[in-house]
RNA sequence: GCCCGGAUGGCGGAAUCGGUAGACGCGGAGGCCUCAAAAGCCUUUACUCGCAAGGGUGUGUGGGUUCGAGUCCCACUCCGGGCACCA
């Protein structure tokens, strides 16, 4: 496609400049109200693919019209650049991740750049960097002291096929690994934990004042998992002194406990267990045991609750009857989760209905469910009957009767539990962050002295996929010497899960030269929060749960006293771009380049395209249709471009046409603006189409032009288009104003409501419901005048053809709707 | 199964507060320019009846509220996403 300039020319010129002149460099003490822009640092997977080009576009767009709005943006980039793929394709290669990683940041950052997406530079964060990993093991290690990392032995996902271990996140709904597709293991180590658990409560309360999209609220909240019930005994038929505790939501259910489970890890199993089901029992619980958590608690292929267990041979005492109940052991009640075991209401909850069914156990009813139920299990509202003190009571009144009675008499204790569980640190990986502990046979678990830090992994490491941590096998790495004995010591050899990096940089990106600690809490405190968040949906779990905690964490342990407990005050998700209907992946092979658009349509209108192929937040389907919309998008900008370069002649002011320019105008500025504010881009890009059809159609077709309202009208376009066009804004805003600053610098336009208004509009007149005439009239017109003019209007003569309207309805300036029924 | 979204021309989408359905763009059709093409420009383009003037129908389906519903309410269908034995 043939160009009326030359793009790479263009937009080279203006990258160039704007680095040269660090137009987007800030400093922390401007004095201009500040805004934190900031965009999720990426994994540096080579050079940009689409969902980067949107993500940066978006970002970059809020950048640049904020600081037109006159704020002083901090607009950081940087580089999650610790992860697994870097290490495979090492170890591939028999080479150093760190080479991998840094070709392919400099990659994805001259991808940026020829974006056009504006950063200060100064500030890049690097998670590999040296001085960044001193200050994340600093963190740790103060995280450690305040109790909120612990070491403890757990249960890991670990893939034969990658021969490492996997993040619960890496692990596919049906417990296959998602890379390598090979059937996750479940192995038993001793692990670094954080205590995120002990911030469950507020990590929840504090989502309500978070301006995020709600479904990503939704699913933080169903993350949390927060239920409320009792905690209570159920004493041992055979020895009233001890008893099972569980741990239910439904006390007012109690009347209906017809027997009991325990975890098959539960500690008093072994007590429980009697010789003659000892057998079968042992069978159940090796099963379960082996088998992955994922694996355990999947559903049959029929989409069935699968329910196995074990009778245990022993009774325990319903609190409520006193009657004897059977104890069964089995895999669908878990042992994490509140006490690991629970009394069994077959009536009312459903896994116990298909267990009890299963294992023929008695169902008793206590609460009344509609007359026309047919199901199992009702776990909906209802009167109590078979409850005996609780009969004829509703859920709520019942529970908390229940509760009394159990407080009173079975060692009740209402309590709160959540799903969330500890975050699991420790990565039997190489390319991470190692987490700076030495284990002393004398002095125990000794955390790295400061001035030791950062604790760096040696180079030549083999990396041979032994499903040992790398480090393990090199004794330069693991013998070192106790910090406080002397004596001879081992290192930890584990890293850290990178979303611990992701965790806090955008804390260093507020004050990265600091050199003693992770960040001046004052200098901090002057961005955060960030003001506006922008990434994939993907993060909307994980890495924002954890940078929540993090931020919490922080301040709690006097690392940034005085900052808010909360890192992104609004946050946008972007919607994915799929190719055909599938989602558009490296590993699918399915990747259209974008560099290809850098030389054809330029930065600038693959640009626009992104912003204009529909809302921001949806997804984009790349189809054969799709390089016709971003042609169309680049003819957009040419259009711009020859009206801006066209030779005009000067003539009088003619009110008929140059108001309707001004109007035009001014109407842009103000839609351009809301749409901005509001995340319209695709709108916004449609409003100064609008625009040029205008001008280019209409206004200054015969070549003539108005001088003032012809200058208006293109600064007003190159300034409205600069946040989404900037290369061809500057050019086109320097040609015209030779030596003048910027457009990047000029104030955001202002509409002026006089002229933003029209001077007519459409009136629709409704005969019976049915549009049957228009009349254009002045905004500001009186019901009396509309009414009048409805009336009157030969069209609505004509309809009501002499019928008498029954009633006539006015909403001036927009409708008159006139009943005659 | 539960919880969120969503469904509008041939296509992406617009309609922001219950008041002109289809902005803007893509694609299509016709034309201008040209020796011809490309590029550019102009006209047209929801469906349907009609020579026209002018009608009728229409926002996944079926109901409802209203002078008026893409928008609100009820029931459902399909699609996408998240969670999925958490007691």
């Amino acid at each position: 496609m043939a160009r009326p300039f030359d793009v790479h020319a263009l937009e080279t010129k203006w990258q160039r400049r704007w680095a040269a002149e660090g137009t987007y460099e800030v400093d922390n003490d401007d004095p201009r109200e500040h805004y934190y822009a900031l965009c999720m640092y990426p994994y540096p997977s080579g050079s940009a693919h689409q969902g980067h080009i949107r993500n940066y576009t978006f970002g970059d767009l809020k950048v640049r019209f904020e600081t037109m709005r006159g704020k002083a943006v901090l607009s950081p980039f940087g580089f999650d650049s610790f992860g697994l793929p870097a290490e495979n394709a090492a170890i591939k290669a028999r080479s150093h991740p760190r080479l991998f990683t840094e070709a392919r940041m400099a990659e994805l950052r001259s991808s940026v750049e020829r974006l056009g997406a504006v950063y200060d530079w100064r500030r890049l964060v690097v998670s590999h960097d040296p001085t960044y990993m001193k200050y994340a093991q600093l963190i740790f290690l103060t995280f450690w002291r305040a109790g909120l990392a612990y070491r403890a032995t757990a249960p890991v996902n670990w893939c034969p096929g990658c021969a490492t271990v996997l993040a619960n996140e890496q692990v596919l709904a049906d417990g296959t690994c998602e890379r390598s597709g090979d059937l996750v293991e479940r192995r038993e180590l001793e692990q670094w934990f954080y205590r995120i658990t002990d911030y469950a409560e507020e990590l929840l309360a504090d989502l309500d004042g978070l301006a995020w999209p709600e479904r990503v609220k939704v699913m933080q909240r169903n993350w949390i998992g927060r239920s409320s019930g009792v905690e209570f005994d159920l004493p041992l038929a055979d020895d009233p002194s001890q008893a099972l505790r569980v741990f239910t939501t439904r006390p007012d259910t109690g009347f209906g406990i017809t027997y009991a489970v325990v975890a098959p890890e539960h500690p008093l199993l072994e007590r429980l267990t009697r010789e003659e089901q000892r057998a079968e029992v042992g069978a159940l619980v090796a099963r379960a045991t082996a088998a992955s958590e994922v694996e355990r608690t999947a559903t049959a292929e029929d989409g069935s609750l699968r329910k196995r267990g074990a009778f245990t041979g022993s009774f325990v005492r319903n609190p409520f009857t006193g009657a004897a109940v059977p104890v069964y052991v089995a895999d669908y009640v878990l042992g994490s989760y509140g006490t690991g075991a629970i009394m069994a209401v077959p009536g009312e909850d459903e896994r116990d209905y298909a267990f009890a069914q299963s294992y023929d156990l008695p169902v008793v009813r206590t609460v009344e469910p509609p007359a026309d139920f047919a199901g199992g299990a009702w776990a909906g509202e209802g009167s109590h009957i078979n409850s005996g003190f609780l009969d004829g009571l509703g859920i709520a009144d019942a529970k908390a009767e229940a509760t009394q009675f159990l407080v009173e008499h079975a060692g009740g204790r209402p309590t709160v539990n959540y799903r969330l569980r500890d975050w699991l640190i420790s990565r039997q990986r190489f390319w991470g962050c190692p987490i700076p502990i030495v284990y002393c046979p004398t002095c125990g678990i000794v955390g790295v002295p400061i001035e030791q830090l950062p604790v760096l992994a040696p180079d030549d490491v083999t990396m041979d996929q032994t499903g040992q941590s790398p480090l393990a096998t090199h004794p330069g790495f693991r013998d070192t010497t106790c910090p406080q004995c002397g004596g001879p010591a081992r290192r930890e050899t584990d890293t850290m899960d990178t979303f611990t990096d992701s965790s806090w940089y955008f804390l260093r990106f507020a004050d990265p030269f600091t050199p003693d600690r992770p960040f001046d809490p004052i200098q901090a405190a002057r961005w955060m929060p960030v003001d506006q968040y922008i990434g994939g949906i993907e993060h909307a779990i994980l890495h924002l749960l954890y940078a929540r905690f993090y931020t919490k964490a922080l301040v709690d342990v006097g690392l940034a006293p005085g900052l808010p407990r909360e890192p992104f005050a609004r946050l946008f998700t972007q919607g994915m771009i799929r190719l055909n209907g599938s989602k558009m992946s490296k590993s699918k092979g399915n990747l259209i380049a974008p560099e290809r658009y850098f030389d054809t349509v330029g930065a600038d209108g693959l640009r626009i395209f992104h912003l204009f192929v529909g809302p921001p937040a949806d997804d984009v389907d790349w189809t054969d249709q799709t390089e016709d919309v971003i042609e169309g998008c680049a003819r957009f900008l040419d259009r711009i471009y020859r009206l801006a370069t066209r030779e005009l002649a000067s003539r009088e002011h003619d009110p008929a046409r140059d108001d309707v320019v001004r109007h035009a105008v001014h109407r842009t500025i103000a839609k351009v603006t809301a749409d901005l504010e509001r995340w319209g881009f695709n709108t916004a890009v449609a409003a100064l189409m609008e625009l040029l059809n205008v001008l280019t159609r209409w206004a200054f077709a015969d070549d003539t032009v108005h001088r003032p309202t012809y200058d208006e009208a293109l600064d007003t376009l190159l300034a409205l288009l600069a946040p989404m066009a900037p290369h061809l804004a500057a050019e086109l805003w320097e040609t015209r104003h030779p030596g003048d600053p910027s457009v990047h610098l000029q104030p955001w336009p202002i509409a002026d409501p006089a002229w933003s208004r029209d001077p007519l509009v459409t009136m629709v007149i409704q005969i019976d419901g049915k549009v049957r005439a228009r009349l254009d009239v002045d905004p500001g017109i009186g019901e009396d005048d509309a009414r009048a003019g409805a009336l009157d209007h030969p069209d609505v003569v004509r309809w009501l053809d002499g019928r008498v309207p029954a009633r006539v309805i006015v909403r001036a300036p927009r409708t008159v709707s006139i009943v005659t029924r």
